[in-house]
DNA sequence: CATCGAGCATAAGTTCAGCTTAGGCATGAA
DNA sequence: TTCATGCCTAAGCTGAACTTATGCTCGATG
């Protein structure tokens, strides 16, 4: 019978690429996951991994066991659900993480509401970018986290992490002036072209807003002269008002912006999810954060938890 | 994560009913078993299983684990069968279990046919009891085996088992004298009634042969009075022929048997198949057996690989 | 080109999970 | 009652799987 473990490793290693980034990743040494590779690859009498220069990468009998291992990992997620739901009540530490934006405005609220529901239950918040969320779900460090994507940014698909869909919000760009009067009905190229110029405020390097911030400025026709480089969406609104630049900012921070700010709506949006393991969403702590962060979000649209009224309030589309 | 070895316990002790029958079937001692066991009831957080007596029986969160157990060992079934697929050649042991009647009829033209085919190939022949097969498979004693199933002994359906089907023959009853003249359209009491007082002769207590009998008679409007219990054909034959009693025997034996009997043809019908491991069907070494073990078939249908011959000469219905 | 760091593999030593042995208790049959 | 069966726990032992140490190759860099 092969080793699951060892699976788990050969799978770990087709995400991260390098030996030595799954030893890391799982606190092993390079050693110990070399030699448990080399005696799955014994057992399985296929070859499953070449060197390649200073690497390795996995043969196609390798990358077809990673697709067996995939399923097998999923389905024992769904048995450890089902687990905990056969336990009575939701306690224990529940490992969340977060994208920065989320950690003030969703995750506090949930959290309230989760912890008084289920006052056994243990949250812990790390903050972590999306783009490292479903390494830190595959590794255990996290059980469920936010996430977002934005247009021009697809999440690249994921077999190994299920996301549901939380909320979907516009994008805003902020200004310190405003440009000629435009309409409600202004393409994104229109309402970027007259700060193709201008210094940019973008989120660091690397990230999923980033990658959104000069996607979205090729589409409207001219690439970004990046200045700034932060993740901080009230930083990004108070170095615009100081005039360093125009930024993106999501809806849910327009609330708190300062003063001396244009803010104008963008055909662009920003979609946040919960994402877990494949297979956890039936895991009932699990399924008590979705609700959670379901309902925080429906606060946040308005004083009331009428869908209309936020609707009309807020301008936020709930999916 | 939860170890799969462990789960694979819990669902041999869900199929053999006893820590101490689960123990020897993977020569164990039972303390080893008994161990793993409560290490993995620990992990699980919940009572997977419970005394009752002297035994233990599963918890319905035990059963549903089994579940789980299942589809995770079938998946890596199916990862192993991929890995021989990729694996240039079919060779090494393959453990072949057959009942009885196929050991000297279909299993060694089917090895003639595979060994031809792949000398590397070691098949090891086994004589196991239907009933068993299952253990067999699961425990990795057997990697396939010919089975068989009756009118009236519905095989239990059982998910860590896939069959093939390869054969369906009508069975004849045994006699010495022949009953007043019958047409080819009587039903099995017409058929069977003349015989409601005479001593029979049917395979062992506890085989699907000896259900068999006892329902088709019980089916014919009365109780077989047994005399012998015997499983080989020819020895029902002979013991008919010397006018011990009345018995069943498959189409496939009726060519062997010596003068003497009355072979009458039943409305009833023996269904032989392969079986193996669930997800092990795409191994090329258990496909390359159900190649060759429907080639032999073929081939004892009659003397040319014709279809319609062999229908017309046997009589068997090809499936 | 020489040097150096990154990445993987192997050898050897160490540790702990998981096994056996031993023994005890409860159950149910003789 | 006595005995066999079945399960559990304690204690000791062994090997699988880890770490440490080392070497080798590749590719970047001055």
């Amino acid at each position: 019978m092969l080793d699951v473990r060892r699976l788990y490793l050969l799978r770990e290693l087709d995400r991260r690429g390098t030996i030595a980034a799954v030893a890391e990743a799982l606190t092993f040494t390079a050693s110990a996951v070399s030699q448990q590779l080399g005696v799955l690859e014994r057992e399985a009498g296929v070859a499953l991994l070449e060197r390649s220069g200073r690497r390795v990468v996995l043969t196609p009998a390798g990358r077809s066991l990673v697709a067996h291992a995939d399923a097998v990992l999923q389905r024992l997620e769904l048995a450890v659900a089902e687990l905990a739901g056969a336990r009575d009540g939701i306690g224990g530490p529940l490992r969340i993480g977060t994208f920065p934006s989320g950690g003030h405005s969703i995750v506090p609220a949930a959290l309230a509401e989760l912890t008084q529901r289920h006052p056994a239950l243990e949250p812990m918040v790390q903050e972590i970018d999306s783009a490292r969320v479903s390494d830190g779900l595959r590794a255990g460090e996290l059980d469920v986290a936010l996430v977002h994507d934005y247009d021009f940014v697809p999440a690249s698909p994921d077999t190994t992490v299920d996301e549901v869909p939380l909320l979907e919000e516009p994008m805003y760009l902020v200004t310190r002036t405003a440009a000629k009067n435009t309409g409600p009905s202004d393409t994104l190229a229109e309402l970027l072209g007259p700060y193709a110029e201008a210094p940019w405020i973008t989120a660091r390097d690397g990230t999923t807003g980033h990658a959104m911030a000069v996607r979205a400025c090729q589409a409207a026709g001219f690439q970004p002269r990046i200045r700034h480089q932060v993740n901080d969406f009230r930083t990004v609104l108070a170095l615009a008002a100081t005039g360093q630049g125009a930024g993106f900012v999501p809806e849910m921070a327009t609330a708190q912006g300062p003063s001396g700010v244009v803010l104008t709506k963008l055909p662009l949006f920003r979609r946040s999810k919960v994402a877990f393991r494949a297979g956890g969403g039936t895991h009932p702590a699990i399924a008590a954060f979705v609700a959670a962060a379901r309902a925080a979000v429906s606060c946040m649209r308005g004083p009331g938890p009428d869908e209309k009224t936020a609707t009309r309030q807020g301008g936020l589309r709930n999916r």
